[in-house]
DNA sequence: TCGTGGTTTTACCAATTGGTAAAAAGCGAA
DNA sequence: TTCGCTTTTTACCAATTGGTAAAACCACGA
């Protein structure tokens, strides 16, 4: 027996387990991504990675393990733009490099936008840790950081929390709400349309 | 038997019947809403309206036929503010006031939101005639409006495409993520803050 | 009072779903 | 080749879930 979401034992997992946890977590992203957590059985995450369904379990400790490794594990990736805003930097540079990131974030990684989104709107049941103890100190920084800012009369006077919302707003719905745009933007190009109005967008609003 | 969801009978609904359908939808709502269309249990809907399972499935045809019909009952509701942009107005105005109605509706019926989000998400799978027929003409509509404004000279270039999709997406997010919205805000005023910000933000952006 | 219609409950299903037990199959080192 | 381990499959469950059949209940006009 290889059980393997143990928090303290690290018994060296061999080549074959780390290549079917990472088919797996594949897998388990493109369902749940897709159709949330209750809506993703495991007979179709089994059959998206090419496995039968006691093999995953073999693998993972069962359906929550699974979601909520992949919540794990995509958490740093997805905060990581907001952490590297830079104090030192010009302010209106440093936060239209934060949007244009996070716009193309979601354009190179939809699944991961719809997996948090989908969580969040069910009311993050699994995620209320990862909000408060790592989201919210973050945002609390950036926040008293965009303020500072302000005060300095380097950026134009906005609540930086809202701020902060309305740009995980505009840039995630390309991801999360993807079928509604294809639908009104039939043929199209989606992305670089975006790249350019949330640069404008911001740049309008922040310019002192 | 009064099978109550044929198309082209209507053998009018009884007082007691316009009551349970109505009681049921609003259960229906509140659990959709928040776990979604799988996520979501008829014994769940029936607790939540106070009857019995069957006693569901004798006002509707079955899960589908409910979320189906919340669907378009609140498809309307939902489009309404974008048909009340006067062509003849003052554009700032006219686009702010939607803003701020869209923002108003955000607060006052976040399950409607979070209804239509799970749905989108996840595919939209049961909207593709209401996005295609119903939303879709709006939107052209609305964004060959703005573009003459911008014409004119009356509003700042900006794609309206996305211009349309940011105001949703920026009003949304407070119902949709409420659950991280609430983490990040703690205890502040959360309504009034969005109110004045997407004020501002789209005020900066189109003031010509 | 008795029907007669609409309404509600009781008692069930069959299918799905997350999960398990245990046998079978691989497979690398001695 | 064989031993001992990991990995995979086969054969199951018990609970949940959407849905149905039919009996029971109820309201109200004749």
């Amino acid at each position: 027996m290889a059980q393997a979401s143990g928090a303290g034992n690290a018994p060296k997992p061999s080549r074959i387990q780390q290549k079917n946890r990472r088919i797996i977590l594949e897998a388990a992203l493109d369902v749940f991504s897709q159709h949330g957590y209750r809506g993703t059985t495991l007979d179709q995450i089994a059959e998206q990675a090419g496995l039968s369904k006691p093999n995953i379990l073999y693998y993972f400790a069962g359906k929550e393990d699974i979601h909520v490794t992949l919540l794990n594990a995509l958490m740093d990736t997805w905060l990581d733009p907001l952490r590297e805003i830079d104090p030192e930097g010009e302010p209106l540079e440093e936060i239209l490099r934060y949007v244009r990131r996070k716009v193309d974030m979601s354009f190179e990684f939809p699944r991961e936008s719809r997996l948090f989104a989908n969580e969040i709107i069910q009311d993050a049941p699994r995620m209320g840790p990862h909000l408060e103890r790592g989201l919210k100190p973050l945002v609390d920084e950036t926040a008293a950081l965009i303020d500072r800012w302000i005060e300095e009369g380097r950026v134009a006077p906005v609540d930086p929390r809202h701020l902060i919302f309305s740009i995980w707003a505009t840039t995630q719905h390309y991801a999360d709400f993807e079928a509604q745009v294809a639908v009104l933007m039939e043929g199209r190009d989606v992305q670089s349309g975006a790249v350019t109005f949330v640069d404008t967008l911001y740049r309008r609003l922040l310019t002192p």
